[in-house]
DNA sequence: TATGCATTTGCAACTGATTTGCAACTTGTC
DNA sequence: GACAAGTTGCAAATCAGTTGCAAATGCATA
């Protein structure tokens, strides 16, 4: 039972239909160790489905979203980039020399985000941390 | 002096020509309080000057965020939003239910990721966090 | 395994935010 | 005050993403 096959078991429960192009793209994403973009992911699965749509994808992008099976992330000034919802939440470095995403996470942060936002009376929904970074040269 | 004056100055010092459009754009910016958009700035500021474009809003957006004068967010899936650059920085939670935006700081959470990006060899060039909130209830 | 129909598809046209080409017009300088 | 370079307004282009629609398909049921 690979990754994949979760993915599809789990939309399949939810009552979503699994056609060919969305088991494609599922493939992809469960395969994807990066963070690619509507367009990037297309250009994977189509290797596989060379008639898929880019609007397709990003139909299925959005149902897979609300599904909870995968996350969207909008970098600074970039187009959206997924990946697949891990248990395990993250946040994110990215280089601003390669473009490379680094995720890490930290409870304490997440703590103080909490508790700063309880002083006033909300409560978080989500949040959003990204680091913007650059390789240290010393 | 006013905050309009100030900033008029310090672009003139940075060699950028003060137009009657950009005198009248650093005036709304200068007398904001909140985090308007390209459109509610071009909004506020065609009072004053009636003819003046919204390409030459975004361009002069562009224009000012360059000089460091102004700063642009980009909160989830809205249009960019902008503020003066004060000398303190903060960050931003956004109500989810009213759009409300409120401004926050916490040292302790920028030294925590300082040190997180330090630990991989890393350094900060800028950060971004955005808590997602809803007023509690009970 | 065949049937039916709601869901999903590909396409092309649309949207909303922002950018750009260009000719006409200002700005700050000499 | 005149001139070169920077700016403007407009309309058209771009970019990421969405949508209407008729044709195609998944899948629950017979």
């Amino acid at each position: 039972m690979t990754k994949a096959d979760d993915l599809t078991q789990a939309l399949r429960d939810a009552g979503v239909r699994i056609t060919r192009q969305r088991a494609a793209l599922l493939t992809v994403i469960a395969g994807a160790d990066d963070h690619p973009d509507a367009v990037e992911l297309h250009r994977r699965a189509s290797k596989d489905m060379p008639s898929l749509s880019l609007s397709t994808v990003y139909r299925t992008l959005t149902a897979l979203e609300d599904q909870g099976v995968i996350q969207r992330h909008q970098f600074d000034g970039t187009p959206s980039r997924f990946e697949k919802a891990e248990d395990d939440h993250h946040d994110h470095m990215i280089d601003v020399d390669t473009g490379e995403v680094i995720e890490f996470c930290s409870d304490r942060i997440e703590q103080l985000q909490t508790e700063l936002a309880a002083e006033i009376g909300y409560e978080i929904v989500h949040h959003r941390m990204e680091l913007y970074v650059r390789k240290k040269t010393d």
